[in-house]
DNA sequence: AGACGTCGAGACAGGTCCGTCTAATTAACT
DNA sequence: AGTTAATTAGACGGACCTGTCTCGACGTCT
């Protein structure tokens, strides 16, 4: 009864960490299945195993980026005490991701660019990225003071200038982008939160 | 020598027209040649003859986009006296666009996702167009009253609200964030710019 | 009327991609 | 050693897409 050949769900990480490098710098419909399984090293049989489609596959690859986009901007807001503090730490983390070499855009808006209108799966996952990111920094608004209407749309407002941000490190290579919309969110933060 | 049948370079611009709306709903790759040809009435040979490749379909379905919003923002700053003004008319240009049940999204984004990293002729149509942009904001700053380096910063700045907004609508339906994206320029514009 | 250029309809080849399937291999457990 | 399950390698079918080509119809000019 027990799963003789130890189970591997390595192979599984494996394909997916494989398809999240491929889709985030090629894009999702520009890279086959048949690439992933190359550079993995992994057989087609076991991919359709984990993935009844390739569709499946995205969407675990969404997911997989979303969780850990949560954890790393979580554990980055934990270490910081002061409302204004803790929103620079979303910043900078979108700072240091932009920064890089390896930037290739967000993967979320690639998604909902291919995927157009048509994909509601896909869609529903890049919206509910988008409003968790709008969840969290109204949650540090709120703690630190203001009332949760006005957090509401100052957050909202705030996620605009990151995804704006994103488009002009994107589309212009523009490396300051974050540095500029965390110039812009100071501007408009009001002076009572601490 | 006279071109015998009228010649009709409408046929060119029916397809433009017809790849252009489809591009828009549903992304570049997801729309064949073969449906552009169905919808438009026109036959296969004809499209190669007018556009060597898809590409190159693609590349001045772009080129009409960007000297259409050029036109239309030109035009709604032409109308307007002070540099506020203007400045509102562009964000306004861009909430009348955003508020349409039609939007489906930005096409230069969306031709920067899906033609990713590889294809540079597509990339840098679209770092024009958003250049181009920044230009245009930069211009009315100036003439506001802006020393050049302030007003290129906050034309930059302001384009990333604008594109920001653009991820707002598209990803969360925000249909508002042009109208938010505006109050945030506001509070961004020095007071000594009329 | 006759010739010529344009256009529509669609067949066609070459390639790619997804997903299924078979056969052989490997590794764990008894 | 033998059983069992996981995995690999790759062939395969069907669908789709791009781009070329053929053919016939239509309209215009001489």
């Amino acid at each position: 009864m027990a799963t003789h050949p130890a189970q591997r769900p390595d192979k599984r990480q494996q394909l997916l960490d494989t398809a999240t490098r491929l889709f985030a710098e090629h894009g999702y419909q520009a890279v086959g299945v048949d690439r992933i399984l190359a550079e993995s090293g992994i057989a087609k049989a076991t991919l359709y195993k984990f993935f009844p489609a390739k569709e499946d596959l995205v969407a675990e690859v969404l997911a997989q980026r979303r969780a850990g986009i949560d954890a790393a901007l979580a554990e980055a807001v934990r270490r910081k005490r002061s409302a204004r503090t803790q929103l620079r730490a979303v910043f900078d983390w979108y700072d240091d991701w932009m920064r890089g070499e390896e930037f290739h855009g967000c993967m979320f808006m690639h998604a909902a660019a291919e995927h157009g209108s048509h994909h509601q799966a896909v869609l529903r996952a890049v919206a509910e990225q988008k409003a968790e990111l709008v969840e969290v920094i109204a949650g540090i608004l709120e703690r630190g003071g203001m009332a949760q209407s006005a957090a509401a749309g100052l957050a909202s407002t705030m996620v605009i200038l990151i995804d704006g941000a994103i488009i002009a490190r994107e589309a212009l290579g523009n490396r300051d982008a974050a540095a500029q919309a965390w110039s812009a969110a100071q501007a408009l933060l009001p002076d009572n939160v601490r």
